[in-house]
DNA sequence: AATATGACTGTCT
DNA sequence: AAGACAGCCATAT
């Protein structure tokens, strides 16, 4: 297993986010980390950051649900074109539309 | 090898 | 509600 495997097993859980649903770093690291062990948020975090241009990145948030770093305005015109629930504070509504990725269980037939 | 850093999270003030 | 603090884990210097 290698950190390149753990950045594909990452990018595949945001790929798996379907529409108008969001997931949260914590929530990937942990799906990741069941079949890669180890891992975190902040690796998480660091993929992203690296290969996040590849992968629907806004339907990735926080564990409040506010989006990412920058482009935050970017991503409110995406859930907002979307149908993402989008709460009147600025952020997503979590109890809606969070996604709980499932294990890519290593890909390994 | 040690220190600093980061697209994180939870708790306390 | 917003900021401070402390855990956490992999990379970079």
């Amino acid at each position: 297993m290698d950190s390149e495997d753990y950045v594909e097993l990452v990018l595949t859980c945001v790929e798996r986010v379907p529409p108008a649903r969001v997931t949260t770093y914590g929530a990937i690291a942990e799906a990741v980390g069941e079949v890669y062990g180890g891992g975190g948020p902040r690796q998480v975090g660091r993929v992203m950051s690296q290969h996040g241009g590849a992968v629907p990145w806004w339907r990735v948030v926080h564990a409040d649900g506010s989006p990412p770093t920058c482009h935050d305005g970017t991503a409110r015109q995406a859930y907002l074109a979307e149908g993402t629930p989008w709460r009147p504070s600025g952020r997503v509504d979590m109890d809606t539309a969070f996604w709980r990725p499932a294990p890519p269980a290593t890909m390994a037939p």
